[in-house]
Order: C-alpha cells, then sequence, then structure tokens
DNA sequence: CGAGACTTTGACCGTAGTCAATTTATGTGG
DNA sequence: CCACATAAATTGACTACGGTCAAAGTCTCG
C-alpha cells in the first residue's frame, strides 16, 4: 500500500466530496476561481490567523490538518478540535494569545469562506457550510464527553473512528488505513491525557490487535466493535438509547 | 439574606439585561407581546423538545435553569452546558435520545427564538441572539479545557466562577451570592467527575475558605484570587497568555 | 554521524473511582 | 406536629487509572 506525499490532501477524483460542499465541481467558474485566488499556504507548525489581521473572518481548510487549541498560563495545552480538509473555522484577530489558537499540523492551505458564497450558487455553498459548522458544533459535544467519561482505551479509540469517518468522507481513507500526522503528545493534548499514558494505551490497543498505529498511518478493521467498545456513534446513525432523566433539584446541605 | 423563591428568574428591575439582549424593553410591544405568547412552562426534572415536534427550532430561555446532557448507553452521563435566562439553544427533534438533550434543572419557562426576531427591531434582537450563541460556543471551550486539563479543584472553581459571571450579567447575584439549584450528582457529571469525589473537593474547598457552599447558594469572595488559581478567564478579559506551538510532525514507531 | 524530535520503559506516586454503609435533609400523609 | 419514605450528602476502606520523573531507545534529516 502506497500511501506517500502530504498527509491531507484530497486525492483529485474525490474533490467532489470536499467538505460537505457536496458539489464542488459543479461551482461555477467565477467563484471557483474566486476561490482559489484567496487560498494561503502555511507550513507545519505555524499558527494561523495570528498577528496582522484585526478582523474575524471565516476559512474552510482545503488541504492538511489544523488543531484548534488553548494554552494555559501554566503551559497545559488542550486541543479541542482537529480541523481536516473542508472544515470551517472562525479566525479571530489575536488567535494564538487568549482563547482559541489555530495551529497547522501539516502543511496546509486554507481559503477565505466568504469567496465560497459569493456569486451564483452562492446560497447552496453557504448552506453546506452552515452544514460543516453544525457538524463541528456536534464534534464539540462528542470531544466534551470523550475526556469527560470515557476511559482513556475508549479515548484513544472513539477518536481515531471519529477520524476515519472524516477522512473516509473526504477520500482519504483507503482499505481501512488512513494517515494521521500527530504525534502522540497531540494526541495527549487533545484527549485530556499524558504522553506516557497514550503512549501504554496505544500499546496495549495494538496487543489486543484492536488497531494497527505507527509510522503515521492508523488501520482499523473491527469498526463495529470497537464504536461498541468506545461509545461511537458515527455522523449518520442517531441510535436511540434514551433514559429517563435521573435525580434533579437543589443541593441542600453544607 | 432572604434569596426565596423560585431558583433563576430574572428580577423585573433587571430584565433589561435579559439575555445579553440588550434592549429588552426597548423593544416594540408587539415584538413583546408575541414573544410572552409563545412562552411554555416546564416542570423541573422534564425534559425539553422531545417527542412531538419534527422540527428544529431555537428556544431562548426564559426563567430556570436547563441541563445540556448526552447519556451513553450505560448509563454514564456527560452534561455539556447549563442553560440559564437569556442562553439560546436548539431542540431537535428526538432530543433526550440519542446525541443531545435538554433537561429542566429548576421549573423553567422557554420561549421561541424565531418569535423574537420578527417585527421592527428584529434585526437587532437577531445580533443579540448571534452573540449569546457565541458565547454559547466559547463557554463550549471552557467546559473542554476544564474536564481536559483541569484538577478537580480547579474545575469546581472554574465553574462557579462562570456561572457566577453569568448569572451576575443577569441581576441573579447579591452581595457575592448566588442560588444554585444543582446536586452534587449534577456537578459531578458536568465536571466529569464522581460524585462522591465531588463532594470530597466541596469540603475541601469549603475548609480552605476559598467558597461558602450549600443549601442550594453559593458564595465567592476573593474571586481575584479564585480566577487565577482555577485558569479561569472571564468574558470580558482577553487577557495574553502567549506561547509559541510546541511539536508536531508524524507519529513515528510502532 | 550527530542533533533533535519522538517514542518507549521502569519505578513510584497520587488523584479520583468504587462500594457500601450512615447521616442528614426534604417532603408527605396522618 | 410527628412518623415515615425518599432524595441527597457524607464517610471510610480500598482500588486503580492515569500522572510524574528520569533514563534509554528510535527515527529522521541535514
Amino acid at each position: 500500500m502506497p500511501m506517500s506525499g502530504e498527509v491531507g490532501v484530497i486525492p483529485r477524483e474525490r474533490q467532489s466530496a470536499f467538505a460537505g460542499l457536496n458539489d464542488f465541481r459543479q461551482m461555477d467558474v467565477g467563484r471557483v476561481r474566486t476561490f482559489w485566488r484567496t487560498v494561503e499556504r502555511v507550513p507545519a507548525g505555524a499558527s494561523i490567523g495570528a498577528e496582522n489581521e484585526a478582523r474575524k473572518r471565516q476559512i474552510v481548510v482545503v488541504s492538511g490538518w489544523i488543531a484548534e487549541t488553548r494554552i494555559l498560563p501554566d503551559g497545559r495545552r488542550q486541543i479541542f478540535a482537529f480541523l481536516l480538509p473542508g472544515d470551517v473555522a472562525s479566525v479571530t484577530s489575536a488567535s494564538n494569545v487568549g482563547l482559541r489558537g489555530l495551529v497547522a499540523l501539516t502543511n496546509v492551505e486554507i481559503a477565505d469562506a466568504a469567496a465560497l458564497t459569493v456569486g451564483d450558487q452562492g446560497e447552496r455553498v453557504a448552506a453546506s457550510l452552515n452544514e460543516a459548522i453544525r457538524q463541528r458544533e456536534e464534534r464539540l459535544f462528542d470531544q466534551i464527553v470523550r475526556i469527560g467519561r470515557l476511559t482513556a482505551k475508549e479515548r484513544v479509540l472513539n477518536l481515531l473512528l471519529e477520524l476515519y469517518d472524516r477522512l473516509d468522507a473526504i477520500g482519504l481513507v483507503k482499505e481501512n488505513t488512513f494517515r494521521i500526522p500527530l504525534t502522540q503528545e497531540v494526541f495527549a493534548d487533545a484527549l485530556g491525557l499524558s504522553v506516557v499514558h497514550i503512549n501504554r494505551t496505544l500499546q496495549q490497543l495494538r496487543r489486543e490487535g484492536l488497531v494497527t498505529v505507527g509510522r503515521g498511518t492508523v488501520t482499523l478493521t473491527q469498526r463495529h466493535k470497537l464504536a461498541a467498545f468506545a461509545c461511537y456513534q458515527s455522523e449518520s446513525q442517531a441510535a436511540s438509547f434514551d433514559r429517563t432523566s435521573r435525580r434533579v433539584g437543589g443541593m441542600s446541605q453544607g
């Protein structure tokens, strides 16, 4: 299996699936031209949107991986989300400073979201962007559940399953395998664990034959089994685990 | 100090600060009438928006506390956020089922967000709602940091500080004190901890004289000190803790 | 080949979870 | 107003998941 070249670049034959922008190649020439004109390259490791710009703007990831992070005063770091090709994010003026920052995990190409919504089919594209934004929010909830209620093993699997599905949707999964540009430290900061524990958890998962990770690629077979184990729900399935609410009311006592 | 009556009801003299809808009382009579006509009451413990309705809609909380939750197949529960008067949330068809559910923690009044944006000053109000939505997202990030990177003590304080600020903004803090309708179990499910540990953490905080919690009220003095300790940043301050990015690159090895 | 980034390992520690029992509200009916 | 039932808070004993520290191994790349 080849799997070479830059990580996170959508293969040409799948660009139609870009971004949840389902009809990318059907867009009129004008918009495509405007769109590609706004494309900007960011090298791996650089942070996005900091200094110069004073305004807010929305970007679309064209290729590469981005991490959305916050760094605490004492150096602790939390990664909120990974942005993959087709994802939308808003860049604030002082990006890396304070609340939220975008960091390129690979070489990245980003484009201006606004440029996409002008012209002919603008509304339809805008709707796609809105859908992308909605999905992004949904993933924030998944992230909260992961770090709030799952064990280390479950967290790792759950995240890998999410990445699998998202990459699959844009044609970046081949033979149950995808490329992943994350160091164990990044993994740790995303999942609220220490590097050492991530390392040991991965080893355990490998030993148990549940996943194949290493050298920048991940292979997942037995997706169903893993999903059940890691409380993972793919975007599509709105499976219904109901349950009546539990305790409510006033915190009494001191 | 009295502090009686329903929890989470905005005092009449402060309704102008409602919801980040900064000029609530300046809205034209028509909208106010339409708005109040859509108000709906939900008893404590009930879940919101489940069965009947097939469509999505956005609601505004008028009074009371709501928890936004997910329950896993095995019963583990995670609370994503608390909705206070003035907050906006979207209610999906199958609310409690599956992905996300809204549960009333107190008696609650909710209204249709759409009803707010019709008519004369509609756009201005819509802008306020958008701002509320933006803040809500910001709080999701705070929540991720809390459960991902803070210790139990920090989590509790951080959450209390957030609630303080939000309640203060709508006039529900008096003499550094506010009413809180949360059981320790709810607290635990919000902060990704066990009930027992929440209990012990609260005791420790009390012993150290950092907070006064009990009987449904919380008092916070020394907010600055607590904020620093718990890595809490109030909405307003965009304090700048910078820091150059750290490691990136491909997960090598197996 | 050497330097730096990344992964892996071992020893040890500590925060937080679990289980089970007890105490303290809160609320209801008589 | 009291007895009882139930929800919520608290405690103790014990466990374990995950963190920390420090050293050693691997990769990668110039």
